[in-house]
DNA sequence: CAACTTACTTACTAATCAGTAAGTAAAAGT
DNA sequence: ACTTTTACTTACTGATTAGTAAGTAAGTTG
């Protein structure tokens, strides 16, 4: 693999497979691309990407293992750390805000439940792990909101946290299907009901 | 087409394509299963699918249509339309929690939510109608509800119907992608939250 | 009883799919 | 300078896709 700085202008091969196979994925589905595809809008041939990903399904892995890094970053990141937790829950409605600016992508999670069953074992647990490893550190940042006094709900930081997550998700969904209204009713909804 | 019994033991071919269709697109997803899959199962040739659906967007519209029709006789039903408020909402409820009996079934709008956009315009416009008159329908049992001292929330009736649905929904992906605690934990929350 | 309709099957097309094998030019390593 | 590795292209396979056209057997209707 060529060495290359991590400010490129110009990213890899690799890279621009990744956000291309990303951008299709969030905005048509896992179903709904394919390698020919990939590789007309990338100016090369299909093999050129088996190259990179032998199967499809190494892609998809890639495509979630990626996206598992990228919370771990983010979410120990001190702009993020070292936030209060009303500040963490706010920067987490961003990162979804930022999913709709972008032609309404839906979250990783939700354009790949729907097709699961579908999906590579290798790519099915890693989105177990992301959707894990988000909900326990939801749950802590809400733990911690409740009782620092910036943050309230009935019943356990768990239960909260997998309900406002998967609210998250799905509020993207439905901003797809009608425009983005929906999404900022929701998670007014959800400020009104967390901010203390 | 044939005259059938009301109460028919053997569905038509019709209703039988329609409900293996149906089956497919909640467990696997609309780009996942193809007329020679429907055939197989069923016993019979692809082309003897094209001749009640010519075409898979024809069936896929006719899969939302038979949904929305489903919803407009559930709401307005007597054991539902007669029901008080939490009653009416716990029959909902017990919707999404039978889906989840059914080999993890996602509801209709979870399944077609994230391939929307690869979607004929028709279909696109009758899940639209769907989910509309849905959280409708639900925004008037939670405006009720509160009136009445049964059901309790922050914010406008509209809001709520669309926070709750959305979460509902995303609930059931993920049961899909873990198991069945997830959406009982969350279906949990929600009645912690709404019942007074 | 004849004509027509219904509900299919058989046989096909053209496109697309994921994936492979062999070749190649350039860059990198020794 | 020689060898190896990288990053592809060309050319192909076999499977699958949606969809069509023509034929047919059974049922329905006038």
């Amino acid at each position: 693999m060529s060495i290359q700085s991590s400010v490129a202008l110009i990213p890899d091969t690799r890279t621009r497979i990744l956000d291309l196979a990303e951008t299709l994925l969030l905005e048509r589905g896992f179903n709904a691309f394919s390698y020919q595809h990939l590789a007309r809008e990338l100016g090369m041939k299909p093999a050129a990407i088996h190259y990179h990903f032998p199967s499809k399904d190494d892609l998809g892995t890639a495509l979630v293992t990626r996206q598992l890094r990228r919370l771990r970053k983010w979410r120990d990141l001190p702009r993020v750390a070292d936030l209060p937790p009303n500040e963490q829950l706010e920067a987490l409605f961003a990162v979804y805000d930022n999913h709709l600016g972008h032609d309404r992508r839906v979250c990783l999670f939700g354009a790949l439940a729907a097709d699961f069953l579908t999906l590579p074992a290798p790519m099915q647990a890693e989105l177990r792990t992301f959707n894990r490893e988000l909900t326990e550190w939801l749950a802590q940042v809400l733990a911690v909101g409740r009782a620092t006094g910036t943050l309230r709900f009935l019943g356990s930081p768990a239960a909260k946290a997998a309900q406002v997550l998967t609210t998250l998700a799905g509020a993207l969904q439905v901003a797809r299907v009608h425009d983005e209204t929906p999404f900022q009713v929701i998670v007014g909804q959800l400020r009104l009901e967390l901010f203390a």
